[in-house]
DNA sequence: AGGGAACCATACCGGTCTGTATACTTGCAG
DNA sequence: CTGCAAGTATACAGACCGGTATGGTTCCCT
């Protein structure tokens, strides 16, 4: 008897996880059928099952990884273009943000992930909460590291500013959105 | 030869509209389709089609009927609870809207559906966009009605936190977003 | 009287959905 | 050399998708 543990972790895995997250992220989740994922990825279902056991866990799989990615692109954004602490460096994260997002139109794909599976049990919630607590806790220690006041309560409303600019530049189509976030936190983050 | 117009508004089609509302909202646009829609509602998909010509443009219609229904709300709340020009005005949008978002967790229907749709032509984007440009026109109104300076960037400014309480309170569970957000309104509408 | 809007019931269309089954090949590690 | 993970190819299951077709009934307005 063979228990088969699935490891996504295979050439083929990754090519089928790259190739979902591209199409999930760019036509949502529903939107998106497990037939075109594995011709697009050049493999087979059966491949893919066996890499990932359902479509659930696959799409958790690309909301886990995109997690990891947009942390890891933020931290190294922050350290190449605001290394000292400081409001300056609150700031840089919508800079990030602008960078990472630019030339898309799909806004943040953990909004939009949950807009499809939110109060279901579906594995992929776990992942979005835990996305935006970390986002809310690395403003709060940006703030605290700046030295200003009340760090959590500041932290919080800088947070709500970044999540508000993402759903306002992308389905209210306000290119200004990054710049007035900006402008708010400077604000929220002065005395 | 007879042009039949299409003419939603009669007693089914309204039961059509009103079933199709709960579940879209509920459960999201792909997820809902038409023949559940037509069974919930006690009618068949010939009636929905006749009514509404397609899956698309009742989702538009759903949209526009959910953009009129919280703007004659918030409207009404506003007059009952907030009657004179100021801060507090504009404080109590966050009021109606957590009242009238109580007891859900589905969030904003707009970034939900944008979320389905949003890229795609249809026919529900422009109703999206519109909502959330007429959303930052009432704040920039209210801002200016308190007599605050530079009414269209702190009306912008407090437009981003409205819509980030949404999102930080539904997609990532955190229910102090509404509190939070008041506190950061009354901050950057000060002085 | 008659025309048409509104509605119900049912069946069908081609396509897509997630997921499984079967059978085979390749390459590597003990 | 053998056992197994990883992969390909193809077919199928059963449900559901949006949308159309056919045919009938009720009721109102002219």
């Amino acid at each position: 008897m063979t228990t088969t543990v699935r490891n996504p972790h295979t050439p083929t895995g990754a090519r089928i996880l790259d190739t979902a997250s591209a199409l999930f992220y760019e036509r949502g989740i529903r939107a998106v059928g497990v037939d075109l994922i594995a011709n697009e990825a050049g493999t087979t279902k059966k491949t893919l099952y066996d890499r990932f056991g359902s479509k659930d866990e696959l799409v958790a799989a690309y909301l886990s990884r995109r997690a990891a990615r947009w942390a890891a692109y933020l931290t190294d954004y922050l350290d190449r273009h605001a290394t000292e602490p400081g409001p300056q460096r609150v700031l840089a994260v919508i800079d990030a943000l602008e960078e990472w997002l630019k030339g898309q139109d799909r806004g943040c794909a953990f909004v939009n992930a949950y807009a499809e599976i939110g109060g279901t049990d579906h594995p992929g919630n776990a992942v979005i909460r835990q996305d935006k607590q970390d986002m809310r806790a690395l403003f709060v220690r940006l703030v605290e590291e700046a030295g200003i006041p009340d760090p959590e309560v500041v932290g919080a409303q800088v947070h709500l500013l970044y999540e508000g600019a993402i759903v306002v530049r992308t389905a209210g189509g306000i290119d200004e959105a990054y710049d007035e976030a900006r402008a708010a936190m400077t604000r929220l983050l002065s005395r």
